[in-house]
DNA sequence: TGCCCGATTAACT
DNA sequence: GTTAATCGGGCAA
Protein backbone atom coordinates (compact mmCIF):
# COMPACT_ATOMS: atom_id res chain seq x y z
CA UNK A 1 0.00 0.00 0.00
CA UNK A 2 1.45 3.11 -1.13
CA UNK A 3 2.14 5.46 2.19
CA UNK A 4 0.71 9.03 2.45
CA UNK A 5 3.53 11.56 2.23
CA UNK A 6 3.50 13.65 5.49
CA UNK A 7 4.52 17.18 5.79
CA UNK A 8 8.14 15.74 7.36
CA UNK A 9 8.58 13.95 4.21
CA UNK A 10 8.86 17.88 2.59
CA UNK A 11 11.37 19.27 5.50
CA UNK A 12 14.42 17.75 3.93
CA UNK A 13 16.62 18.66 1.41
CA UNK A 14 15.43 19.84 -1.50
CA UNK A 15 17.21 17.34 -3.67
CA UNK A 16 16.43 14.51 -1.68
CA UNK A 17 12.56 15.34 -1.78
CA UNK A 18 12.76 16.18 -5.40
CA UNK A 19 14.22 12.52 -6.16
CA UNK A 20 12.04 10.99 -4.46
CA UNK A 21 9.00 12.49 -5.60
CA UNK A 22 9.59 10.61 -8.37
CA UNK A 23 7.52 7.65 -8.47
CA UNK A 24 5.13 9.51 -6.27
CA UNK A 25 1.74 10.11 -6.67
CA UNK A 26 -0.30 13.66 -7.04
CA UNK A 27 -3.95 13.74 -7.13
CA UNK A 28 -5.75 16.93 -6.48
CA UNK A 29 -9.86 16.63 -6.41
CA UNK A 30 -9.50 13.52 -7.88
CA UNK A 31 -7.44 13.61 -10.88
CA UNK A 32 -3.54 13.15 -11.34
CA UNK A 33 -1.04 10.47 -11.36
CA UNK A 34 2.80 9.30 -10.95
CA UNK A 35 4.87 12.02 -10.87
CA UNK A 36 7.84 11.71 -13.60
CA UNK A 37 9.88 14.84 -14.17
CA UNK A 38 10.30 17.39 -11.32
CA UNK A 39 13.19 20.65 -10.62
CA UNK A 40 15.01 21.57 -7.56
CA UNK A 41 15.30 25.24 -6.82
CA UNK A 42 16.98 26.54 -3.27
CA UNK A 43 17.57 30.20 -2.37
CA UNK A 44 20.70 29.79 -2.92
CA UNK A 45 20.26 29.56 -6.71
CA UNK A 46 20.19 32.40 -8.74
CA UNK A 47 17.31 30.63 -11.02
CA UNK A 48 14.98 30.53 -7.74
CA UNK A 49 12.24 32.69 -7.21
CA UNK A 50 13.30 33.19 -3.63
CA UNK A 51 17.18 34.16 -4.45
CA UNK A 52 16.27 37.83 -4.26
CA UNK A 53 14.60 37.70 -0.89
CA UNK A 54 11.11 37.19 -0.05
CA UNK A 55 7.92 39.38 -2.01
CA UNK A 56 4.24 38.98 -2.15
CA UNK A 57 4.80 36.41 -4.92
CA UNK A 58 7.15 34.11 -3.50
CA UNK A 59 5.89 34.82 0.58
CA UNK A 60 4.73 30.75 0.76
CA UNK A 61 8.70 29.86 -0.19
CA UNK A 62 9.59 31.06 2.64
CA UNK A 63 7.07 29.42 5.00
CA UNK A 64 7.00 26.13 5.75
CA UNK A 65 7.57 22.77 4.21
CA UNK A 66 4.80 20.19 3.14
CA UNK A 67 2.63 23.40 1.09
CA UNK A 68 1.77 24.28 -2.42
CA UNK A 69 3.36 27.47 -4.27
CA UNK A 70 1.60 28.29 -7.09
CA UNK A 71 2.87 31.32 -9.49
CA UNK A 72 1.80 32.44 -12.91
CA UNK A 73 4.34 31.94 -15.59
CA UNK A 74 4.63 34.24 -18.75
CA UNK A 75 1.42 35.76 -17.90
CA UNK A 76 -0.69 32.95 -19.34
CA UNK A 77 0.26 29.49 -17.20
CA UNK A 78 0.22 28.25 -13.75
CA UNK A 79 3.19 26.34 -12.36
CA UNK A 80 2.69 24.02 -9.23
CA UNK A 81 5.92 23.66 -6.88
CA UNK A 82 5.84 21.82 -3.32
CA UNK A 83 7.87 23.54 -0.17
CA UNK A 84 10.94 21.85 0.91
CA UNK A 85 13.61 21.93 2.92
CA UNK A 86 13.97 23.11 6.77
CA UNK A 87 11.40 25.93 7.00
CA UNK A 88 13.32 29.43 6.12
CA UNK A 89 15.06 27.81 3.48
CA UNK A 90 13.11 29.37 0.82
CA UNK A 91 13.81 25.78 -1.24
CA UNK A 92 10.66 24.37 -3.52
CA UNK A 93 10.17 21.72 -6.13
CA UNK A 94 8.41 22.74 -9.64
CA UNK A 95 6.29 19.80 -10.50
CA UNK A 96 6.88 19.12 -14.16
CA UNK A 97 4.98 16.05 -15.52
CA UNK A 98 3.06 13.28 -14.23
CA UNK A 99 1.63 10.22 -15.87
CA UNK A 100 -2.06 10.75 -16.52
CA UNK A 101 -3.28 7.59 -14.38
CA UNK A 102 -7.00 9.24 -12.30
CA UNK A 103 -9.60 11.20 -13.58
CA UNK A 104 -8.32 11.07 -17.42
CA UNK A 105 -11.97 12.38 -18.58
CA UNK A 106 -11.55 15.39 -16.34
CA UNK A 107 -8.10 15.87 -17.68
CA UNK A 108 -9.02 15.61 -21.25
CA UNK A 109 -11.99 18.38 -20.98
CA UNK A 110 -9.54 20.70 -18.92
CA UNK A 111 -6.82 20.37 -21.86
CA UNK A 112 -9.07 20.22 -24.99
CA UNK A 113 -6.58 17.31 -26.22
CA UNK A 114 -7.06 13.29 -25.82
CA UNK A 115 -3.65 12.39 -25.99
CA UNK A 116 -2.75 11.20 -23.06
CA UNK A 117 0.97 11.67 -23.53
CA UNK A 118 0.32 16.06 -23.64
CA UNK A 119 -2.38 15.95 -21.40
CA UNK A 120 0.48 16.18 -18.32
CA UNK A 121 3.29 16.74 -20.00
CA UNK A 122 5.08 20.05 -18.87
CA UNK A 123 4.30 22.44 -15.56
CA UNK A 124 1.55 24.40 -17.40
CA UNK A 125 -0.21 21.77 -18.80
CA UNK A 126 -0.28 19.57 -15.80
CA UNK A 127 -1.90 22.60 -14.08
CA UNK A 128 -4.56 22.77 -16.51
CA UNK A 129 -5.22 19.40 -16.52
CA UNK A 130 -5.44 19.34 -12.86
CA UNK A 131 -7.64 22.59 -12.75
CA UNK A 132 -4.54 24.23 -10.05
CA UNK A 133 -4.20 27.73 -10.38
CA UNK A 134 -3.41 30.64 -8.04
CA UNK A 135 -6.31 29.76 -5.71
CA UNK A 136 -4.76 27.05 -4.98
CA UNK A 137 -1.09 29.08 -3.55
CA UNK A 138 -0.25 28.34 0.11
CA UNK A 139 -2.37 25.46 0.60
CA UNK A 140 -1.51 22.35 2.44
CA UNK A 141 -0.49 18.90 0.66
CA UNK A 142 -1.26 16.51 3.14
CA UNK A 143 -5.04 17.54 3.10
CA UNK A 144 -7.68 17.84 0.58
CA UNK A 145 -8.42 18.48 -1.93
CA UNK A 146 -4.38 17.83 -2.47
CA UNK A 147 -3.63 14.10 -1.96
CA UNK A 148 0.15 12.50 -2.36
CA UNK A 149 1.65 9.18 -1.46
CA UNK A 150 4.90 7.79 -1.75
CA UNK A 151 6.30 5.61 -4.39
CA UNK A 152 6.86 1.84 -3.91
CA UNK A 153 10.47 0.81 -3.55
CA UNK A 154 13.09 2.88 -5.45
CA UNK A 155 12.95 4.46 -9.25
CA UNK A 156 15.09 4.87 -12.03
CA UNK A 157 15.78 8.38 -11.74
CA UNK A 158 18.06 10.49 -13.84
CA UNK A 159 19.42 14.05 -13.77
CA UNK A 160 20.17 16.97 -16.03
CA UNK A 161 20.09 20.39 -16.71
CA UNK A 162 16.63 22.46 -15.85
CA UNK A 163 14.29 23.71 -18.79
CA UNK A 164 13.61 27.32 -19.57
CA UNK A 165 16.40 29.30 -17.04
CA UNK A 166 19.22 31.51 -17.81
CA UNK A 167 20.92 31.41 -14.54
CA UNK A 168 22.60 28.61 -13.31
CA UNK A 169 22.14 26.72 -16.47
CA UNK A 170 24.26 24.26 -15.84
CA UNK A 171 23.01 22.93 -12.22
CA UNK A 172 21.72 19.69 -13.16
CA UNK A 173 18.54 19.89 -10.92
CA UNK A 174 16.09 18.40 -13.21
CA UNK A 175 15.16 14.62 -12.09
CA UNK A 176 12.82 12.18 -13.89
CA UNK A 177 11.54 8.75 -14.23
CA UNK A 178 14.06 6.99 -16.93
CA UNK A 179 12.49 5.99 -19.90
CA UNK A 180 9.27 7.45 -19.04
CA UNK A 181 6.88 8.56 -22.40
CA UNK A 182 5.50 11.32 -19.95
CA UNK A 183 8.14 13.54 -19.72
CA UNK A 184 7.89 17.28 -20.96
CA UNK A 185 11.25 16.43 -23.11
CA UNK A 186 13.66 13.75 -23.11
CA UNK A 187 16.76 13.43 -20.87
CA UNK A 188 19.71 13.33 -23.37
CA UNK A 189 22.05 10.47 -23.20
CA UNK A 190 24.44 12.96 -21.00
CA UNK A 191 21.92 12.81 -18.24
CA UNK A 192 23.37 11.22 -15.04
CA UNK A 193 21.44 7.92 -13.24
CA UNK A 194 21.21 8.96 -9.49
CA UNK A 195 19.60 6.22 -8.19
CA UNK A 196 19.39 2.84 -9.37
CA UNK A 197 16.30 0.41 -10.29
CA UNK A 198 15.26 -2.16 -7.82
CA UNK A 199 13.57 -5.45 -8.61
CA UNK A 200 9.79 -4.53 -8.58
CA UNK A 201 7.26 -5.39 -5.97
C1' DT B 1 5.39 55.28 -13.63
C1' DG B 2 7.64 52.80 -17.23
C1' DC B 3 10.17 49.13 -19.04
C1' DC B 4 11.99 44.51 -19.59
C1' DC B 5 11.64 39.82 -19.15
C1' DG B 6 10.16 35.28 -17.73
C1' DA B 7 10.81 27.91 -13.91
C1' DT B 8 5.62 28.10 -21.12
C1' DT B 9 2.91 26.57 -24.80
C1' DA B 10 0.92 26.09 -29.35
C1' DA B 11 0.92 27.33 -33.87
C1' DC B 12 3.51 28.49 -37.36
C1' DT B 13 7.42 28.14 -41.52
C1' DG C 1 13.54 25.77 -36.77
C1' DT C 2 10.80 30.55 -35.09
C1' DT C 3 7.41 33.38 -32.79
C1' DA C 4 3.03 35.31 -30.82
C1' DA C 5 0.20 35.27 -26.82
C1' DT C 6 -0.17 37.83 -22.43
C1' DC C 7 0.65 40.03 -17.82
C1' DG C 8 2.61 40.37 -13.19
C1' DG C 9 7.08 40.88 -10.84
C1' DG C 10 11.08 43.39 -10.13
C1' DC C 11 13.91 47.16 -10.67
C1' DA C 12 15.37 51.74 -12.34
C1' DA C 13 14.15 56.51 -12.33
Amino acid sequence: MPKRLSRAFFSRSVHDVARELIGATLLFDGAGGGIVEVEAYHHTDPAAHSFRGMTPRNAVMFGAPGFAYVYRSYGIHWCLNFVCGPEGSASAVLIRAIEPIEGLAAMRRRRGVSDERLLCAGPGRLCEALGISGKQNGMALDAPPFALFGRNGAADVVAGPRIGITKAVDNPWRYGLKGSRFLSKPFTASSGKVEAGFPKK
